[in-house]
DNA sequence: TAACAAATGCACTTCCATTGCACTTACTAT
DNA sequence: ATAGTAAGTGCAATGGAAGTGCATTTGTTA
């Protein structure tokens, strides 16, 4: 089991404890969550440190972005070896329209989409909404 | 063919000058539209009109909202019997990332996502991301 | 044509995303 | 160890898109 440190420096990304925290929070969490959730998280800190902090979790990919419809971003977790820009490696997103949270379904791949001649698919984005596990139980 | 008064009386849109102009633009653009792009192609027209209008054609079910990806919703006309409301009856869309226009490929439907046991699927989201015919051409 | 309903325009407000700059903290090379 | 540099953090402010309240105008109907 890697600690956080080891994490972090695994992907060339200075630890500071902030970043460690936010990262503790991140793997706690199982859903994706917004800036918004994370200010309110951590009270304490600045929200442009909490954006810049996701902002680099993201270009270093620890964190993808995803876009549930809901108009705010939410960023969640890449699971270890994730490809998150790498095209047709992407997961599926399940955003519950009743808790208004959302999931990676990582092991539900997206399937190969069919685009007219001339056009050329470099990723897809795909986001099923409904009724989560949780909620219609 | 239908003229624009016809289209817009058959949904139980009241006609005005506005919603003739609008529904015109809307027709000859080929893509899906801003509400920035609809406001720079009617500088005289205030901001709040052209967005209730767009609301109104939205419910009426002429246009239909597209979230591309880019933060910013767009907007484009439905075609004949368009059940945009729908489940499973959606469309896929195809945002070019060099031109950033986004189209709709009418065409193609969204195949079923399987989702796991407990969750209960009532619409999908597809975008599919890359280079347009235009821009491979 | 009077009366009512809907459409339009103006002025705000809110919310999220983003940036500039000053200050502080952490790494690096002597 | 320590000075110097690069990166991280905090504060303040900006910008863009979405949405709302209210007064005015336009359109429909009795």
């Amino acid at each position: 089991m890697e600690t956080i440190e080891q994490v972090l420096e695994s992907k060339n990304i200075r630890v500071t404890a902030m970043r460690m925290l936010i990262y503790k929070f991140l793997v706690e969490k199982e859903v994706a969550v917004t800036l918004s959730d994370i200010e309110n998280a951590f009270v304490k800190a600045d929200r442009t440190t909490l954006y810049r902090t996701i902002k680099t979790f993201e270009e270093k990919v620890i964190v993808h972005q995803i876009d549930d419809g809901t108009g705010i971003t939410k960023y969640a977790l890449c699971e270890e070896g994730c490809n998150c820009d790498i095209k047709n490696d992407l997961h599926l997103h399940f955003h519950c329209n009743n808790c208004n949270e959302t999931i990676c379904l990582t092991e539900h791949k997206i399937p190969q989409i069919k685009v007219p001649d001339g056009f050329v698919s470099e990723n897809v984005n795909l986001v099923v909404k409904g009724i989560c596990d949780k909620c219609s139980g």
